[in-house]
RNA sequence: UGGGGAGUCGCCAAGCGGUAAGGCAGCGGCCUUUGGAGCCGCCAUCCGGAGGUUCGAAUCCUCCCUCCCCAGCCA
C-alpha cells in the first residue's frame, strides 16, 4: 500500500487505545531507528480462496503499512505447482482489492525469485551447507528419529561438494524422477526441533507451474523461498501465523548463512477461528468438492468471495478484523460478532424497504375499491439525507404470516382478531375477520381501516404496539428470497461422532428458499450486489442470479430480534428464520 | 517423559510492579411509526494453581496444571 501522505494517522488513532504486540514491535523498531520504514507482505499461496481468517492476516499486514507509512507487498507463495493454480492467482487479486487494500506495483511471485534461489542453494553446497540426499520419502522419515529420539545423519550427508553440485545440476536438468533425490541443509539431525533436523530445500517435480511453465523440474520448499523472499523485497517485519513459529530458527538460519541483500524479522500471531465454520482451505476444498454447497463463492461460505455474495461489506469485514485484536493465543471468535459489525455498518447505510417473505392477504373492508394511495416512505431513518421512496397503497395487501396468530400467546402483540395494529407508514387497521380453507389453514384476513390514522398516528395519540411492513398486492413484485443461516450447526464443526467427519454437522437447514415472495415495486429496479434493509426482517443483498424478470435475494443477517429470544426463552422457535 | 507457544468475565482483548480498559453476548430500564436502531445501568475484590520477593504482584521468581503446534520431498 502506498501511502506516502497522511500516514501516520492511523498510527497515532490506534495509539490512543493500545498497540497489538506486533504494531508494538513496528512502533519501537521505527523509534529507535532499527527501520527507517516498514515493509510488510501478504503471502498466499494461490491454491484455493482467500476467506475470513485471510482477511485477518490481509488487515494486519496492509494495516499496519498504512498505519505507519510503509508498503505492503502481495506475494504469491507459489513453490508447489501441484496444487496452485491461476484462477487462485486472480481470484485472490481481486478479493484483497475487493476488500479495499492496493498493493501499487508490489506484486510479486515467489516464482520470480526461482533463479535466485538456485543460485543460493548452490552458494550453500559450496559453503559445504547442503548436499543431495538419496533417501527416498520413507526412508528420510525413518532417519528424521522422533519427537524424543535423535534422527541419524544420511549415508548421503557427506559427498564432495563437487559430486553435490553435479547431482544438482543434473536434478536441475531433469534427470531424474519425481521424489528420487532432494537436496538437504546440513544442520543438526539431532536438533531438538525438528525442522532443524537437515531440512529439504529441493525436491523434483516434473509439473508444469503457472507461471515458470516447464522452465523448472526442482522447486524450493516452503522454508526455503519465504524469508529469502521477504529478504530479496525487503521486508522488515515478516507476520505470519503461530504454526511458523518453530520454523523461525530456520528461517533465520538461511539469512544468516546466505549473502541476502536484507534481514528481515518474522512475526507470529494466532489465526483466526470463527464459530460454527471451519476456516481451513482443505476443508473448505472439500466442501466445494464435494457439493456440500454451490462453490467457492457460495454465500454460506467463509470465503471473501462467498461473504461478499452473501452482502457483506469490506467495511464490515475490515471493522471486525480491526476489533478481534491479534495476540497470540488460539482463538474463536464468535459468530455473531462478525454479524455485528455487518449490522453496525449496514444499519448506517442500508436504504429501506418492505419485503413481505411468506405473504398473507389482508384486505380493507372498509377502503375504498378502486382508490388507491401513495405514502412517501424514509429510506433510512438513520440517515434523513437519504430521502425518501413513494410505496403504493391498495385494498388488498399483504403482510408476514407470522405477523398474525388467530390465538395469539403472551407478550405476542401483533395482529390477531379485534386487534389494532399499525401498518408501517399508512394507517391504523383492525383485524375483523379471518378466512380459512377446508383445512382450517387462515388464507385471508379482513381488516378495517382507520381513515384518521393515515400516515400510520392516530389522532388521539394511541399508538398500538405493533407496526408491521405491508406491500400492495396489486403493486409488489415477486422475488426468490434465499435465508442463509450457518453452515455448521454447531460451534466447533470439528467435534463430530466417531467414525464421522465435520460434515455431520453439517447445517440442514443453512439454506431456505422461498419463493413468491411480494416485494415492494420499486425493489423491481434492483440490481446484482445493491444490498437493502427488508423493514423487520434483516439486510438482504441481491443476487446475481436475478435479471430476465427475476429477482433473487440473499439474506445477509437478520435484523437482532426480541421477539424470537423471548419465544427461544419460551420453548417456542421459528420455522424459517433458523437465526442459531 | 523432545522442542516451540499460550493461559485475564460465556467469547475476543487491554494491562508491561502502584492496586482489573473496551467490544460482543447476557440481564434490567428508557425511548421508538422497524419487538430494529439509539440511550442509560448491571455484568472479574479478581487475573490456570500453589508458594515466594516486595510497602505494594495479573504484572518479578520458583514449582505445578491445562490447552495448542511440530516427526510433508504441503504452505
Amino acid at each position: 500500500m502506498e501511502t506516502p501522505a497522511n500516514s501516520s494517522q492511523g498510527a497515532e488513532e490506534k495509539a490512543q487505545s493500545s498497540l497489538d504486540f506486533i504494531r508494538q514491535a513496528v512502533a519501537s523498531d521505527l523509534q529507535s531507528g532499527k527501520c527507517s520504514g516498514v515493509v510488510t507482505r501478504f503471502p498466499p499461496e494461490p491454491n484455493g480462496y482467500l476467506h475470513i481468517g485471510h482477511a485477518k492476516s490481509i488487515c494486519l499486514n496492509f494495516g499496519i503499512a498504512k498505519e505507519f507509512g510503509g508498503r505492503c507487498h502481495l506475494r504469491f507463495d507459489d513453490t508447489n505447482p501441484s496444487k496452485e493454480e491461476q484462477e487462485y492467482v486472480d481470484s485472490i487479486q481481486e478479493d484483497v482489492r475487493w476488500l479495499g487494500w492496493d498493493w501499487g506495483p508490489h506484486l510479486y511471485y515467489a516464482s520470480n525469485y526461482f533463479q535466485q534461489l538456485y543460485d543460493w542453494a548452490l552458494y550453500l553446497i559450496r559453503a559445504g551447507k547442503a548436499y543431495v540426499c538419496d533417501l527416498n520419502a520413507d526412508e528420510m522419515r525413518a532417519y528424521r528419529g522422533t519427537l524424543r529420539e535423535p534422527g541419524r545423519e544420511s549415508p548421503y550427508r557427506n559427498r564432495s561438494i563437487a559430486e553435490n553440485l553435479r547431482l544438482f545440476e543434473r536434478m536441475k536438468a531433469g534427470e531424474f524422477p519425481d521424489g528420487s533425490r532432494t537436496l538437504r541443509a546440513k544442520i543438526d539431525m539431532a536438533h531438538a526441533n525438528l525442522n532443524m533436523r537437515d531440512p529439504v530445500l529441493y525436491r523434483i517435480l516434473h509439473a508444469p507451474h503457472h507461471r515458470t511453465g516447464d522452465k523448472w523440474c526442482i522447486y524450493p520448499m516452503y522454508d526455503f523461498a519465504h524469508g529469502q523472499s521477504d529478504a530479496i523485497e525487503g521486508i522488515t517485519h515478516s507476520i505470519c501465523t503461530l504454526e511458523f513459529e518453530d520454523h523461525r530458527p530456520l528461517y533465520e538460519w538461511f539469512i544468516e548463512n546466505l549473502p541476502v541483500p536484507h534481514k528481515p524479522r518474522q512475526y507470529e500471531f494466532a489465526r483466526l477461528n470463527i464459530t460454527y465454520t471451519v476456516l481451513s482451505k482443505r476443508k473448505l476444498l472439500d466442501l466445494v468438492q464435494g457439493g456440500c454447497v454451490s462453490g467457492w463463492d457460495d454465500p454460506r461460505m467463509p470465503t471473501l468471495a462467498g461473504l461478499r455474495r452473501r452482502g457483506y461489506t469490506p467495511e464490515a469485514i475490515r471493522a471486525f478484523c480491526d476489533k478481534i485484536g491479534v495476540a497470540k493465543s488460539n482463538s474463536t471468535v464468535d459468530v455473531a460478532f462478525l454479524e455485528e459489525c455487518l449490522r453496525d455498518d449496514l444499519n448506517k447505510r442500508a436504504l429501506r424497504r418492505m419485503a413481505v417473505l411468506q405473504p398473507l392477504k389482508v384486505v380493507l373492508e372498509n377502503y375504498p375499491d378502486g382508490r388507491g394511495e401513495t405514502f412517501e416512505l424514509p429510506n433510512n431513518p438513520e440517515d434523513p439525507a437519504a430521502g425518501t421512496r413513494a410505496v403504493p397503497f391498495t385494498k388488498s395487501l399483504f403482510i408476514e404470516r407470522e405477523d398474525f396468530q388467530e390465538d395469539p400467546p403472551k407478550k405476542f402483540f401483533r395482529l390477531a382478531p379485534g386487534r389494532e395494529v399499525r401498518l408501517r407508514g399508512a394507517y391504523l387497521v383492525t383485524c375483523t375477520g379471518v378466512i380459512k380453507n377446508d383445512g382450517g389453514e387462515v388464507i385471508e384476513l379482513r381488516c378495517k381501516v382507520d381513515h384518521a390514522t393515515r400516515g400510520g398516528s392516530a389522532p388521539d395519540g394511541r399508538s398500538p404496539k405493533a407496526t408491521l411492513h405491508w406491500v400492495s398486492a396489486s403493486h409488489a413484485v415477486d422475488a426468490t428470497v434465499r435465508l442463509y443461516d450457518r453452515l455448521f450447526a454447531k460451534p466447533n464443526p470439528d467435534e463430530y461422532p466417531e467414525g464421522a467427519d465435520y460434515k455431520a454437522n453439517l447445517n440442514p437447514r443453512s439454506l431456505v428458499v422461498l419463493e413468491g415472495c411480494k416485494l415492494e415495486p420499486g425493489l423491481k429496479e434492483a440490481k446484482p450486489g445493491d444490498r437493502f434493509q427488508f423493514e423487520r426482517q434483516g439486510y438482504f443483498c441481491c443476487d446475481p442470479d436475478s435479471g430476465e424478470g427475476r429477482l433473487v435475494f440473499n439474506r445477509t443477517a437478520t435484523l437482532k430480534d426480541a421477539w424470537a429470544k423471548i419465544q427461544a426463552r419460551t420453548g417456542g422457535g421459528k420455522i424459517v428464520k433458523g437465526e442459531g
